[in-house]
DNA sequence: GGAGTGGCTGTACGCGTGTATAGCCTGTTG
DNA sequence: CAACAGGCTATACACGCGTACAGCCACTCC
C-alpha cells in the first residue's frame, strides 16, 4: 500500500513514539486526568497497545517525564552554556521547548516528583547565577531563585488566561514576543520605589519581631 | 444530647455549611478531580446529603465558585480602598484570605469561568492601577498587567514547590514574610540593567520586522 | 514450509464514580 | 394524637476507568 506523505512526520514513527508523543501533548494539558484511551485514539492505535509497550498508565506516565525532563535538562545546559543575560531567550519560541515548558509545568501540578526535582535544580541554579553575577539582588538569594522559579513555571501554568488577556497565543511568536516585552520591562523598571519597598520592608520586620 | 464544645466552629455550622467548607477546602488543593464522597466524608455527613443540598457536583462547583469569588471580589475592594503601595498587603497572611488564592489559583487551572472572569478583572484593575501611577512601567500596559496577575497567580499554585525549597509553608506566617521579601527585593531592585534590557528590546524587535 | 516471535486488536472484568430513589427519624402542625 | 415535612442515610444502577487476557496477523528463521 503506498503511504501518503503528508508533511506530518507523526506517520513516520513507531507506534510506540506515536503513543509517547500522544501522551506527552495530553499529559501536558490535561495533566494526571489524561485517559489512556485518550491517548490511544490520538495516537491512532488501540488502547491495548499503550499498555503492551508501556506496562501501565503510571509506568507511562514516568516514561514521559523521563523523556521530557530529559530534554528540558539540556536545555537546561545549552542555556547554562550561552549566559542568561543573553538574547539567545529568543530561541525558547521553538515549539517543542514550548511543549516542554507545558509539560513540566502541568506535571509540578500533578505532583510529579521528577517535575519537583528539576524545580528544585532550577531554584539551585538561580541562586548560585545570584550569588556569582548579582549577589545584591536580594539578603536571600536562594528565596528570590525560588521565588522566581515558581513565578516562570506558574507563569506558564496561566498560559491559557494570559493569552486571552493578550489576544495572542503565548506559544505562538507574535503572543510570546509580547509577553517578553512585558517581561523585561517588569524586570528592568522597578515597580517599586525605594521609600514604598523600605516601607514594606519595616512592616515585615515589625510583624517579624512580634512573633519573635 | 450534650453538645461538647471542643472550640472548633465547624460543629456549630449547618450541614450545608459544612459541606460548602469542606468542598472548597478540597476543590482548594486537589482541584475538580475530588470526589463528592470525599467532600461527604469531609464534612461528616453522606454522600448523598451532598446532593440533596446541591443537586449535583457540578451545581456544588458552582455554588463554591460563587461563594468564594464574593470572597475574593470584596477582598480586592478593600485592597482599592486601602490602597497599592500600602503595607496594609500583611493582613493577606489571614488563613481564610489564602484559603480564597489557593482556591482561586486552582480554579483557573480547572477551567473555571467565574475565575477566570475574576483574572480578567484583576488584568483591567492593574492595567487602570499603572496608567494613574505609573504609567511609564512599559510602553504596553495592558501585557505588564496580564503578566504580574498570571505570575502571582501561578506563584500560589506552585507554593507546594516553594514552600520545599523555602523549607517553610507560604501559608504560614514565617513562609509568607520570607517570601513576601523576596517579591518587594524583585520589584524594587531592577535584575537587568539598561544595557542588557535595550539589547534584549532590540532582539525582540527584529524578530518582530522579521516576521512582518 | 512449519514453528515461533512480537506488534497489535477486541473483549471482558472489577472498581470507583456521579446520580437516582426509597425510606428513616425528628420536630411541627392541625 | 395522627399526619406531614424536611434533613438525612443506605442501597442500587449505569458508566467510564485501568487492567487483564486470548487471539490475530505478518514476518523471520531453521
Amino acid at each position: 500500500m503506498v503511504q501518503p506523505r503528508v508533511g506530518r512526520d507523526l506517520e513516520d514513527l513507531t507506534a510506540r513514539a506515536r503513543i509517547r508523543d500522544a501522551a506527552i501533548e495530553l499529559f501536558a494539558d490535561r495533566g494526571a486526568a489524561t485517559t489512556i484511551r485518550d491517548i490511544a485514539r490520538a495516537a491512532g492505535v488501540s488502547a491495548g497497545l499503550v499498555r503492551h509497550h508501556f506496562g501501565s498508565k503510571d509506568a507511562l506516565r514516568e516514561a514521559c517525564d523521563a523523556f521530557v525532563l530529559d530534554r528540558a535538562m539540556s536545555m537546561k545546559e545549552q542555556v547554562m552554556a550561552d549566559g542568561f543575560g543573553n538574547p539567545a531567550f529568543l530561541s525558547a519560541a521553538h515549539p517543542t521547548i514550548l511543549l516542554t515548558y507545558r509539560y513540566v509545568a502541568r506535571a509540578l501540578i500533578d505532583g510529579s516528583a521528577p517535575a519537583a526535582a528539576m524545580f528544585d535544580e532550577l531554584v539551585r541554579l538561580g541562586t548560585a547565577w545570584f550569588e556569582r553575577h548579582d549577589p545584591e539582588a536580594s539578603e536571600d538569594l536562594p528565596a528570590l531563585s525560588a521565588v522566581i522559579v515558581a513565578m516562570h513555571t506558574g507563569l506558564v501554568v496561566m498560559h491559557e488566561h494570559l493569552a486571552r488577556n493578550l489576544g495572542a497565543d503565548v506559544f505562538e511568536l507574535a503572543g510570546y514576543l509580547r509577553m517578553s516585552r512585558a517581561l523585561i520591562d517588569l524586570y528592568s523598571r522597578p515597580l517599586l520605589d525605594d521609600p514604598t519597598a523600605a516601607a514594606a520592608r519595616s512592616s515585615i520586620d515589625k510583624v517579624s519581631e512580634g512573633e519573635r
